[in-house]
DNA sequence: GTCTATAGCCAGATAGAC
DNA sequence: GTCTATCTGGCTATAGAC
């Protein structure tokens, strides 16, 4: 018999940490601050999850399951390669509004642990390049795209995608806007995106 | 009268700071290992340097102004559109595979603290799109090229460039290479991008 | 399950000898 | 300028009462 209550705990815990951890990365979040956020005791955080480490690596995994569908609309899904990106574009774009800080959390982590990549990528739910390289070679040879190599157009998506969440407060900066005109920017570029990349593989 | 050894010293530091922030980022960072990395003792960082706090600024000061001149190529040479971009395509990737952690260090801090930016903005090596937006706006009108928005296409420019630096861990996983083939794989982007962008807004 | 109190450690910073 | 020794505070983690 499990009381609402546990479960409530467990997860305002990880809610809280999911906060703390995207905005102050591993090394720099305190476990204070994360049941201060909970409002629950900070014993209760070793309780539940018995080390910093541990409640990191379940925020990590928890956010990385939030990102790998979407990946696998580009990847796996049954649509023609521009609906693929029309659709990615928009639909990523939507889910980084709400949830700015997720890839510059999960890429800064990558980073200083690139080990953990391998870890990630055994799993069932990674995504793989298969399929996608398959649709663009063919594509390529029926000549409904130009010649472009599956990699390098997969990795244009990604850029195109995930950077302006990323760098947001440096482009700020050099385009000179403020949040809500950046937004708006950002809003645009649901289409935007989509367009430019169709433009240039287009015959 | 300056020694050269005072020089070397705290040039020693810099550059040990460097290394080391790059990788684990402020809150990461050690001075324990800051100063085993450059050879001399802990209190010398404090005698040079004062602080952590000073020492890290000394360094993302550094490395932004190596960044800045990369980004004037291009919002502000005497260029034609398609020589900026394919030039700062070659010159950027060139110069982030000698500095690969240089962009995912500043594009991190920045995120942890973004009125930073305003401090950079306001100095004088700081870029201005002004120049860029009026080029853009000129070709686009002269039907040199088709239309976009400035900030638009100035956002894709670097998200192509930079994102596979910043997100080099996780792309690796995706499409399944070692570091060796990825690396061959940013030497194409060298072209590859330029021709990407190109194709996509000629007329 | 939840709390208080505290152990134990580690890092940044400084004092002071040389 | 450079070193050793040490202070001081803050952090993770745990012991133990309720």
């Amino acid at each position: 018999m499990i009381k609402t209550k546990d479960i409530s705990a467990e997860e305002k815990i990880l809610e809280a940490a999911r906060q703390v951890f995207e905005n102050k990365g591993m090394s720099g979040a305190r476990m204070q601050e994360i049941a201060d956020e909970a409002k629950i005791n900070k014993s209760l955080l070793h309780y539940y999850y018995r080390s910093k480490q541990k409640l990191f690596e379940a925020v990590f995994k928890t956010a990385f399951k939030k990102l790998a569908p979407q990946i696998n609309i580009i990847l796996n899904s049954d649509q023609s390669i521009c609906e693929k990106i029309r659709n990615f574009s928009k639909n990523y774009t939507s889910f980084m509004i709400k949830h700015p800080y997720l890839p510059n959390f999960i890429l800064q982590e990558l980073n200083r642990n690139p080990e953990f990549v391998k870890e990630l990528v055994s799993t069932k739910t990674f995504p793989s390049m298969k399929n996608f390289q398959t649709q663009i070679q063919e594509a390529v040879v029926e000549k409904k795209i130009r010649k472009i190599e599956a990699e390098q157009l997969f990795i244009n998506i990604l850029s195109l995608n995930i950077f302006p969440f990323i760098a947001a407060p440096l482009i700020k900066g050099f385009i000179n806007v403020n949040d809500k005109e950046y937004r708006s920017i950002l809003e645009t570029r649901k289409t935007e995106i989509a367009n430019f990349i169709i433009q240039s593989i287009k015959i």
